[in-house]
DNA sequence: TCCTTGACTCAGA
DNA sequence: CTCTGAGCCAAGG
């Protein structure tokens, strides 16, 4: 996978999507580690690039195609970013894949969180 | 071109 | 735990 420019929608999309459909059955992701997965544009420091490769991130999962599992993909505070109708379509999808949810619809993720291909993330790259 | 909004995140109260 | 404000980027009105 290459990324070349910071511009490049189309080309940060497909990556975010390929990242994405690495992300086993029974475990989830968040906006900020699969952004974290990328590396950061030149020019931008590692904070700046967290703070905007969430939204790509977000912006990339909402386009995927039909064969990203994108219900895996929640926020860092382990919920559901939706609303309505969609956010009870992608729990009872987690939930047919082993993902238990709080009484509060947080779902643990020091057990689910998916840590990534073998050199993964870990807290120091993730600047926590 | 300016302003608002968004499937985000973090730190602080 | 919840609520705010600030920080980022891009897209659309």
């Amino acid at each position: 996978m290459k990324y070349t420019s910071p511009r490049d929608k189309a080309g940060y999309y497909q990556i975010v999507w390929q990242v994405a459909r690495l992300i086993p059955s029974g475990k989830v992701s968040t906006y900020g580690d699969l952004a974290a997965f990328i590396p950061a544009p030149e020019g931008k420091d590692y904070r700046s690039y967290r703070a905007f490769g969430a939204r790509w991130v977000a912006g990339a999962i909402k386009n995927c195609p039909d064969d990203v599992p994108w219900h895996r993909v929640i926020n860092s505070q382990g919920r559901i970013s939706l609303r309505g109708a969609a956010h009870e379509q992608q729990r009872k999808l987690l939930e047919a894949e082993g993902v238990a949810f709080d009484e509060r619809d947080r779902v643990d993720l020091n057990v689910y969180r998916w840590i990534g291909p073998d050199t993964g993330l870990d807290d120091s790259r993730l600047g926590r």
